[in-house]
RNA sequence: GACCCUAUCGUCCAGCGGUUAGGACACCGCCCUUUCACGGCGGAUACACGGGUUCGAAUCCCGUUAGGGUCGCCA
């Protein structure tokens, strides 16, 4: 009855990939695998100024990266190849000769036009509903051109020859492409075709409602991937604008997006990107994460700041600790320095904390009482400055401000407690030696 | 300008003729707490406007307004 899936992305080189072209092609991929369909992946790359290797590159990247993988396409192959218009010139020719000979085209100075037909045509959009638009009167719609003087193609043609060629059977795209659709629906009928089905996809905008454009935060993919986002949850939130599972979940499992995704289910209307709400997803997937996937996600960043944090091994107890500190994978390193190398900084706050009358000799009582300490455990510092606070008929918080201030230089940090276990009785006693030393005067 | 799409808290998403209009991000307050966070509890904030249809409209229809898109020998 009905055909197999076939959707495709088709974007064009242009040495970036936009968070809507990445959409466009993430909403299709999931119709591809909601259908048990095919994706492919072709390249339109028409205009040889922009067209180069690294452009392309561009795109592989960031489709890979947000896990889009195509069934067709470059360097995967498949039987409707090959998958860059630049190495189709035979097929287009032959469409090409196909409407000529038909008299659908006519020479217009070196230029060639497909004339249209002058009559209502209806699109029959998935998401859209049937939107009429009238080609009665030429002058409000021109007989449109599909090649150039030069024999250079023009995107509309090559766009729907190729869908033909390639079996498309759902063309999803962004709502941009609305009113282009009954110009590519009268090369369909010219061709004797069937055409596919459409959806189109509302546009994504920026957070005040603007066309959201290349220089916009957050308008590349490649952002996301320098700024160390998780790339599943990314997909998640980008799923989340103009689709939802209608059940108020947020953060889904991919196969459940997978199985849920339908796309007459996607919003009309353009939604507007929010990094805030982006930021709070990404950093849902963060609290997910074991240990050992958090490491390896952090590490780069913690590499690039020169922390020396010696061995995994080292590092492991420490992001154990500050790992719920941390919202954003880049700012893991700022967890870090004090644990890794005794020439760390005091904060003016922490300071502020060790200045304060009596704050030297709580400290130095507490050095005491730590120096005896039988075991070297979370626990058994918590009681022992406990203990402490209460034989000098003070608030706990009297010893752990400078306590932290003393071997952090820090005002602001993870548990006191687990951070002295951590750290290890020899270096929090120099330390607070150390931090006595410095501010007594 | 013409044509097309859209219109629920600031934002995203529910709601499809009868709801105290719900959830999330952000925001504010309180609690928890050694800090900052987390967490818990609570709060403020929305059906763009005007007409219909209906016993009854956020929900249906028509206008207006606003936003977006398209009108290329760009894709």
């Amino acid at each position: 009855m009905s055909l197999p899936v076939r959707v495709r992305f088709a974007p064009s080189p242009t040495g970036y990939l936009h968070v809507g072209g990445a959409r466009t092609a993430l909403f299709n991929w999931l119709y591809a695998r909601h259908t048990g369909g095919k994706f492919i992946l072709r390249v339109e790359d028409t205009d040889k100024a922009r067209n180069t290797a690294e452009a392309v590159q561009v795109i592989y990247d960031g489709m890979r990266w947000l896990g889009l993988d195509w069934d067709e396409g470059p360097l995967v192959g498949g039987d409707c190849g090959p998958y860059f218009q630049s190495e189709r010139e035979a097929v287009y020719q032959r469409y090409f000769d196909k409407l000529k000979d038909a008299g659908f085209l006519y020479d217009d100075g070196g230029a060639w036009r497909f004339r249209f037909a002058r009559e209502l045509v209806e699109v029959d959009d998935m998401i859209c509903g049937k939107v009429p638009f009238d080609f009665r009167v030429l002058e409000i719609t021109p007989d449109m051109t599909i090649r150039r003087p030069d024999g250079s193609w023009i995107f509309h043609f090559v766009n729907v020859v190729d869908d033909i060629e390639m079996g498309i059977t759902h063309v999803i795209r962004g709502e941009d492409h609305l009113s282009n659709t009954p110009k590519h629906l009268q090369l369909y009928r010219a061709l004797g075709v069937e055409p596919p089905r459409f959806g189109h996809i509302p546009l994504i905008l920026n957070k005040d409602g603007s066309k959201m454009s290349k220089r916009d935060q957050g308008a590349s993919v490649a952002s996301y991937m320098e700024g160390g986002y998780v790339p599943a949850a990314v997909r998640n939130y980008l799923c989340l604008l103009g689709w939802s599972p209608k059940d108020d979940r947020e953060k889904l499992e991919l196969d459940e997006i997978v199985r849920l995704f339908e796309p007459s289910k996607i919003n009309r209307k353009a939604a507007q990107f929010d990094i805030e709400k982006c930021n709070w997803l990404n950093w849902q997937y963060l609290v997910a994460m074991s240990l050992d996937e958090f490491t390896d996600a952090a590490l780069p960043f913690i590499e690039k700041a020169g922390i020396l944090y010696g061995t995994r091994a080292a590092l492991l107890p420490v992001l154990a600790l500050v790992k719920e500190k941390i919202k954003q994978l880049p700012e893991t390193p700022n967890w870090l320095p004090y644990f890794f190398t005794e020439e760390f900084p005091f904060d003016p706050d922490a300071a502020e904390k060790l200045r304060k009358p009596g704050a030297l000799e709580t400290l130095a009582a507490l050095r005491d009482g730590y120096a005896s300490l039988p075991e070297w455990t979370a626990a058994a510092l918590e009681a022992k400055l406990k203990e402490l606070a209460t034989a000098r008929g003070v608030k706990a918080g009297e010893l752990v401000h400078p306590a932290r201030a003393a071997v952090s230089g820090r005002s602001v940090g993870p548990s006191l407690y687990h951070m002295l276990e951590v750290l290890g009785r020899e270096r929090v006693l120099a330390r607070m030696a150390g931090a006595w030393e410095q501010f007594a005067q």
